[in-house]
DNA sequence: CGATACGTTGAGAATTTTCAATCCGAGTGG
DNA sequence: CCACTCGGATTGAAAATTCTCAACGTATCG
């Protein structure tokens, strides 16, 4: 882990970083570059947009998230649009051979990343797939998100301040925002948990664990820093 | 691509391959071991099931699929389950590490199938977000599912014959049974396609296209030859 | 001939969407 | 400072979709 910063602020220090508006694009789903992101400051919204113009949000990324995960494909399967200001590092393909030839754990370190990357892909598909009722999926994303920016269990004293707004809500659960209204309130009313002004409130920790641990999947994509090297 | 095949030969050639019986096991989620498998002849559901027993079709593999995609991680994230009789050749960790020594666009090979996973989930999961309904999803397994053992698009010609009863649709589509039934009766007196003792029959290619179309998706899992190392 | 698994059908209930109106807070220009 | 606007959030009521439960049909297999 300790090896991994140093990495990342090795490679971070020689490439001029970069400053996005909140609302812009740093790349776009069907575009391709040699690039990959490093995410400094800020939150990326991760879309997917369908034929017919539908997009949903396939994942968050936070401070040191990388993006997108894979190196291969050219193409880019998803936009990453800044939430609010972002700042990132992009790294060129042609940098990366370098660094894996000076870091030979920086592979392993990457196909980590992918590997990871997809068991959530495929644990939040599978979510999906049972069902779950939106209580239940509103919960699961709240938790996982105040989780991901605390870096550990959320508790009843924690105030996480998130930039998402009840639409975005709605688009990585997929559901309406008049219904993500209804949700909230209804998860309110049941003293389980809070969202209110981009303020995530754990109401009972217990009985949202409960609801949540039915389909745990932590949200948001994936921090290299989860990885587990052994 | 004569390559990959190559490779996949000269491998499997050395070790015994393994019988699996229609409903049986190949290996199950949460448990962990070092080999992963090559499918020979037959056709696997991949199950992922939550705490409270839920159980969903995250994709299947065919004769050519290699499971799991990962390497790194050491817990199979779902469950390979035989639909038919199966032919599996297991691959163990060591022998992939020498693998990749004798043959080194076997890493790239591994990575590529690895990524393409990620597309597809990626791509499942938005589908799933966009709120399809069930015709738009029974539709577009069926096609995709034609589309990979025919490895062409399926025309109003074609008799394609799957392992998979309505059970698995819906375990696949998110649907349930009895829905699935009712969906499948009103694809067929739309003129759309047919699904009926296990055969594929598509009645209004364009037709099932358009619909089809709008959250494609290449269904069942990533078969390694679909990869592009250009 | 049962037993069993899969498929079909009906009717009512539950969940979620849609549409439309309204409200609220933050920024903006006068 | 005030009116105005605009994007989010809320609410209500009706419509659409899907689920649940329960019954029944049909094929296969020993």
């Amino acid at each position: 882990m300790a090896d991994e910063e140093s990495i990342k602020d090795l490679e971070c220090s020689r490439s001029p970083s970069l400053s996005i508006r909140a609302g812009e694009a740093i790349f776009e789903q069907g575009s391709h570059s040699d690039y990959i992101y490093n995410v400094i400051s800020g939150w990326v919204s991760l879309h997917h947009t369908n034929r017919e113009g539908n997009s949903a949000i396939i994942g968050f990324a936070l401070p040191g998230d990388v993006l997108p995960f894979k190196r291969l494909t050219k193409f880019y399967n998803f936009s990453a649009v800044a939430i609010d200001n972002v700042t990132v590092c992009p790294i060129h393909a042609s940098r990366q051979v370098r660094l894996e030839h000076h870091h030979p754990e920086y592979d392993a370190l990457h196909r980590g990343v992918v590997e990871q990357a997809l068991d959530l892909a495929e644990t939040n598909l599978a979510a999906h797939r049972f069902g779950a009722p939106a209580e239940e999926r509103v919960a699961n994303l709240l938790w996982s998100l105040a989780f991901k920016c605390l870096r550990r269990p959320p508790s009843e004293t924690d105030r996480v301040v998130v930039p998402i707004s009840q639409i975005q809500i709605g688009l990585a659960t997929g559901i309406t925002p008049v219904h993500v209204s209804r949700t909230l309130r209804a998860l309110r009313q049941a003293g389980l948990l809070q969202f209110d002004r981009h303020m995530i409130l754990i109401h009972n920790r217990a009985k949202v664990e409960m609801l949540v641990g039915a389909s745990t999947n932590g949200w948001g994509s994936e921090h290299a820093s989860d990885i587990n090297l052994s």
